[in-house]
DNA sequence: CCAGAAAGTTAGGTCATACTAACTTATTTT
DNA sequence: AAAATAAGTTAGTATGACCTAACTTTCTGG
């Protein structure tokens, strides 16, 4: 019965409001559905504080939301959703290439950025380090009219034994993470290729240049991959 | 009786506590007291909206507080207001110099980044523009640790008719005025010499390199002038 | 030196955002 | 399909930061 409620335009978002809206954009892969416990989990605060949340925002005609079904973006909100999305990513390009800001620390700082900065700045960091597509860890950028680039990609955890793929993005989030790729040199653009893969979950060996080493599971979920030319397909 | 209460340590800031310090310390030139309605006036609340924070700013060790008689910042107060205002004018510096963000806007951005950005990034803008002393408008930069140029200037409206001076610093709030005072060529740097100044507040009339030119007095009250050998002294 | 004006404060209210505890709805399991 | 579990919501509370209205304190000028 309810959704989106009363409609009222376009005020200024708070920083919370953002946070929520690219949360549940994440969850959702920019359309899908968010469930109240993962939007909690995301942000790091109790189902019954997103309740509230999402009501009011569903006020604003950010979601449709129906109690006990969880959330969506409505056009609005997804619309929202991008623009900080793009704020964070060009933020974080910037940082990177402009002021030489070390890779594992990007990702905070902008995240504190994106809410202050105007679309004035946010398309003049974009503008002076060349329209970057991607941010440092190979996120596609939202263009100023709200597009991005959704192609989903396999992540490097699903990459079938023998395959090889460019690495195209990796998360972003845990600082110590992403120095620990940087060490093993798993890098966007890298092309890696799977050598084996042990049983119950066990470690991944795969060649990056001219290394050959070994991971977790979990790592390698983390990182999304471009597969190439193939023999294999699938699963391995 | 009272003063700082609680002393509780440096918790982090929020950016309407932020601005409060900032405000008095403007107002107080650093170590004077602010009166409760000046702060009202500045941040545009209300009065009684000020009585609440300031006590709240007390309690963490950043004001001396007796009621009715206004506030001084204590060091750790002075201190939290420096790196504040160092924040904003590298902002404005860098928003100018490294992205040509134009004069009259950078100080509105900065006040919104100054609450987000970190001393990390403050400190590498300030490195890859070469470590600036003043921001766009002339306002001296505080340094990582808390010092600051305190000299205090001639207003344009102050200086003897015959006198010269160099404009050290313009006022930076309002961008209109900026503008035209840009269009004006009245800028840091430039030398102007007072040729006259009328009666009851009446217009002044200077000279900026090779143009004569004619000003109200409000106006000039918000150009900072360093004056240079002279023959006239004090005011008119 | 006292009355009125100016300055400052308290009282009481609102809004956004969070919390915990208790309850309801939905799903899963047997 | 009932019981157990998971998911989600409401109720009630807190805090920061603001507001207006009413009150108190301080200052000032005759």
């Amino acid at each position: 019965m309810s959704a989106a409620r009363e409609e009222t335009g376009t005020e200024t978002l708070t920083a919370p409001a953002e946070d929520y809206l690219k949360a549940i954009y994440a969850i959702g892969k920019g359309s899908g559905p968010a469930a109240t416990n993962e939007i909690a989990q995301r942000l790091a605060i109790a189902p019954a504080s997103v309740s509230g949340m999402v009501r009011r925002l569903a006020d604003q005609g950010l979601l449709a939301y129906e109690r006990y079904h969880g959330v969506k973006l409505t056009e609005s909100g997804r619309r929202a959703a991008l623009r900080t999305l793009r704020r964070h990513r060009v933020i974080e390009a910037y940082l990177s290439q402009a002021l030489g800001y070390p890779w594992d620390r990007v990702h905070h700082e902008a995240e504190r950025l994106e809410h202050a900065a105007s679309d004035e700045l946010v398309d003049r960091m974009a503008a002076t380090i060349g329209e970057p597509e991607v941010d440092p860890h190979g996120a596609p950028i939202p263009t100023r009219d709200g597009s991005v680039d959704e192609t989903e990609y396999l992540s490097l955890a699903q990459l079938a034994v023998g395959s090889a793929g460019v690495v195209v993005r990796v998360s972003d989030e845990d600082p110590e993470m992403l120095r620990y790729l940087a060490e093993l040199s798993i890098l966007p653009g890298k092309k890696v290729t799977v050598k084996s893969r042990a049983p119950y979950d066990g470690p991944i060996t795969l060649s990056v240049g001219r290394q050959e080493l070994s991971i977790g599971p979990s790592l390698a979920a983390n990182v999304l991959i471009a597969p190439l030319a193939d023999r294999g397909g699938g699963r391995g």
